[in-house]
DNA sequence: GTTCCGCATGAATCGATAG
DNA sequence: ACTATCGATTCATGCGGAA
């Protein structure tokens, strides 16, 4: 009988995060508050602070990682005054000093971007995904996001879509749609480091800032299931709900308390929905790691058959 | 009666550009040399020399640009022992603090990338064209490249490119977007940016660096007929070529003699074959532009009919 | 139940206006 | 001059209602 933990904080991510044993988390995956030029914005930072404001928590996350481990920062520039702000490729080096090791870059081209039109730039299409490691050697479970072949799949998929209407997710890019893998389980290759899949736009009544796919996807590639998935800006919690729904622990956290009541409020009527029939729910008992925890935060535990 | 040049150099791109005048260049394409690991590899710089390498270059092209000009890096940065390296958004702040306004970064979505299969990466599908101007308000001729709109796109343009995409390229003067237009005029849209070009490999016995779409798409989208395009690391001559091809004049520059002996071979006989039956050639009469230029440089112009 | 059309909605960006 | 706010522009997607 094992458990699966879904632990929400309310709080500043560099203190929380104190809370936390060095190496106990396999990934880290979020999408932080993106720099704004407004200074006195609800939650946003300036570009010119950004880096500063930063280092702090990724000082924690590093010494949180596992070695093993790996950091996947979803992020991406603004244009100001006609220009890119450079405070993303700033925090690279930043975090470079810091200790991290650049592994790569992995380019997130979002199919249904924001629309516009000014004379001196097309609309922007496309995000930032840093991976961050702390030793050369990681675990990358390659095998769990392989893709089918271009021309076999290309006319077999064009086929399911036509009768099937399955989304376009199935079709592009980089293995997501686990359906597909399961009927075409050979002629499959590896993915390549770009990765192309639409912007859910609001699927409930809350807008998560990135579609399921992305977390999803370098879920399945970072971590196996048991591992300890953390989102330091859990915002509307898409990562961590993700990471329970793949069997995975996870962890989130997020300074704002109206984000932390919504989230808490999901995962209770989530949880209710898909284990009502065959799962009981329990609050959680006290182990080695919530030993640890504050006050404020929430501990969500299922039992599972196994 | 107007001419239209090739004009090839060897030499020292940062040496050769003395030669011209100042805000003369209005689009600057090119793909620079990588930083190469190995130390004394034929045209490679180790990537800790490479910032100091290019800004003198860098210098010159930011004083013979025109102030409505463009200048677009194509470049990527590899990964050396397990990391990427930081060469090329160092050389982003660089250029920076040398006066340059860093305006935008395009992805280059490179659908057949190199293939190959490591333990901790995945294949490298996407390279930078990062965007740099002198002035918040530059030329940019977003309608020449405008593109079928989203659903359509994906059957149309497939069977376009399968049927008369290869008698579009060949074909002189018109460019490949023209025909686009007049057939599919309704329904376009302006583009991203994010291209998603293939790599043209075997167009001739030589490889390019870059498939001839790439230059095209931006020699289109920053400059007009008779308009100037300079890549100071010229190579195989593509930029060069496609400029030609597309009603502009262009300027080449390559410090090694082997690729500046191929171009010019190249251009005479891209010409015969292309002009055979109706343009007559003469070697190139001085101008007010020749006079400056040093003996190495060869200058072809052909005459065209008006 | 399908299919199709209309409409609201985004991690956007610029230029103008107002303080 | 510098900064905050607002309107205009634009398009892929998902949803609801209608045929």
């Amino acid at each position: 009988m094992k458990e699966l933990n879904i632990d929400i904080y309310l709080g500043d991510s560099k203190e929380v995060l104190r809370q936390f044993g060095d190496n106990s988390i396999d990934l880290i995956f979020t999408s932080p508050p993106y720099a704004d030029q407004r200074k006195q914005t609800y939650g946003g930072i300036h570009p010119n602070n950004y880096v500063e404001w930063f280092l702090p928590i990724s000082e924690q996350l590093l010494r949180v990682l596992k070695p093993t481990g790996t950091f996947i920062l979803n992020i991406k520039e603004k244009a100001v005054n006609g220009e890119r702000s450079t405070y993303v490729i700033e925090l690279v080096l930043a975090m470079k000093k810091q200790g991290w090791l650049w592994t790569e870059e992995f380019i997130w081209h979002k199919k249904n971007s924001y629309p516009g039109k000014w004379p001196n730039r097309f609309r922007d299409s496309w995000e930032r995904l840093l991976q961050f490691n702390k030793e050369k050697k990681f675990n990358m479970y390659q095998e769990e996001v392989m893709v089918p072949t271009g021309d076999w799949a290309k006319s077999r998929l064009k086929n399911l879509s036509e009768t099937d209407k399955i989304r376009d997710k199935s079709k592009v890019g980089s293995g997501f749609g686990k359906n597909i893998s399961n009927w075409l389980n050979r002629d499959m290759v590896y993915p390549t480091n770009v990765l192309h899949l639409a912007t859910e736009c609001n699927n409930k009544n809350h807008s998560a800032a990135f579609p399921e796919d992305l977390p999803e996807w370098f879920i399945k590639l970072f971590t196996k299931e048991k591992d300890v998935v953390l989102d330091p800006f859990m915002g509307s919690g898409t990562t961590n709900l993700v990471s329970y729904k793949m069997g995975r622990n996870t962890i989130g956290i997020d300074i704002h308390p109206d984000y932390y009541e919504m989230v808490k409020n999901e995962i209770e009527s989530f949880q209710l929905i898909l284990n009502e029939p065959k799962v009981k729910y329990e609050k959680a008992k006290n182990n080695g790691r919530t030993e640890l925890r504050g006050k404020q935060h929430r501990n969500i535990s299922r039992k599972k058959d196994s």
